[in-house]
DNA sequence: TATATACGGTACTCTCTAGTTCCGGATATG
DNA sequence: CATATCCGGAACTAGAGAGTACCGTATATA
């Protein structure tokens, strides 16, 4: 109570908290959260995971739902490079390009994590936002550029509806894994792309 | 221990159980999964919202899970008609009159129980499976039907895969509402129909 | 080297809910 | 009218998980 020095106000430091581990924790969480959905997930599964101390998660996220929040909007980045796009100068060409092995595991993650929270997403607005920004927009960003290339090659009808037709793909395969319970590979891929975009594009060079 | 008239071993009988509120406690059970999910959702809210006790749904379903795979495939029957089905001459037709106000509402309910039982269902196959046969082959069979006249016509092409056919509707409507937040109306049924299922399926007439 | 701080880990509290038990009242059977 | 049984409802038990508090240890700064 009595004498302090001024300079010790604020703490004189040890170490600095050490954010190096976010993303191995959030990591954790996002596989978690696609394995046993949100509900299912606690938060000591994560730390376990993430060999992380319970009161560590709580040092950086006041509670489950912001832990949850954070993860999902930090699956944005390990997704497309949208510098090095493929650009085969059809839009078959493009779309098959953009099937990888890596890929395929990457979006089937990603669905599960949406089977996991789809539910939360209806009564919370921002889980929606996030998992809208992080999960179907870049995949759709994508789709879009390869549309509006092919539009402007005279490929597909100038005045088709590009925003419906991005949707297709992602709709098709989601509704594959997640109502039907058939995994995707690369043939449900191509078939999807030969015998429902690309007709539904009006695509007229004849495929295959 | 002594003497007991055999008749009366078997309970000579006061009421019968009463199975007659079955469906409203299912119903209700329906209700509160789709505005909650299945975790959000608790027995109490069922009985209450059924107006019945606790101790009565113990009766009929030894436990959640049996009680919500249950009403799930109960959800079967207020569907379609399947023997008023539309029968318009063109597949356009068809698929149009299939489009009634109750129709939307009744597919949102579904897709909102959807939503609400998605993360079990990689865990569950029992539920799977009742989800399938109860939300999604009831349409499925449906569209079916319609594709199969449409070909039998020369309408679309003899070798279009109509499987996959019949699922773009219900892709595209569950990918709106679940991912993208967004309600279904009659348009966005008809543009679908225009702009993607009936390109897709190659039908030859303009439609407009 | 000394020290303040954050770490991983454990143990605790508190709340919520699945599932059980018990009760008074209603009702169909006889 | 008597009675056995089921009803709705309320009170209870048991377990799981969110969030908190505290410990001994590791480490970056000074």
């Amino acid at each position: 109570m009595t004498h302090t020095d001024l300079d010790d106000v604020k703490p004189r430091l040890g170490r600095k908290r050490d954010h190096t581990r976010d993303p191995e924790i959030l990591d954790a969480a996002i596989d978690v959260l696609a394995e046993t959905g949100y509900d299912g997930m606690t938060i000591d599964m994560v730390a376990a995971r993430a060999k992380a101390g319970k009161a560590t998660l709580y040092r950086r996220w006041p509670s489950k739902p912001e832990l949850v929040l954070d993860a999902v909007a930090c699956m944005k980045s390990n997704d497309i490079d949208f510098d090095a796009l493929p650009d085969t100068g059809t839009l078959r060409g493009d779309l098959i390009a953009m099937i990888k092995p890596h890929g395929i595991r990457d979006h089937e993650r990603k669905l599960r994590v949406m089977a996991g929270i789809v539910s939360m997403i209806a009564r919370n607005p921002e889980l929606a936002a996030a998992a809208r920004d992080a999960l179907v927009e870049p995949r759709a960003t994508v789709n879009r550029i390869f549309f509006q290339r092919a539009m402007d090659r005279g490929e597909i009808p100038a005045d088709s509806d590009i925003e419906k037709l991005c949707m297709i793909g992602p709709a098709m395969v989601a509704y594959s894994v997640l109502m039907l319970g058939e995994p995707i590979d690369r043939e449900f891929l191509i078939a999807n792309i030969d015998t429902v975009i690309l007709p539904a594009a009006g695509v007229r060079v004849a495929t295959q």
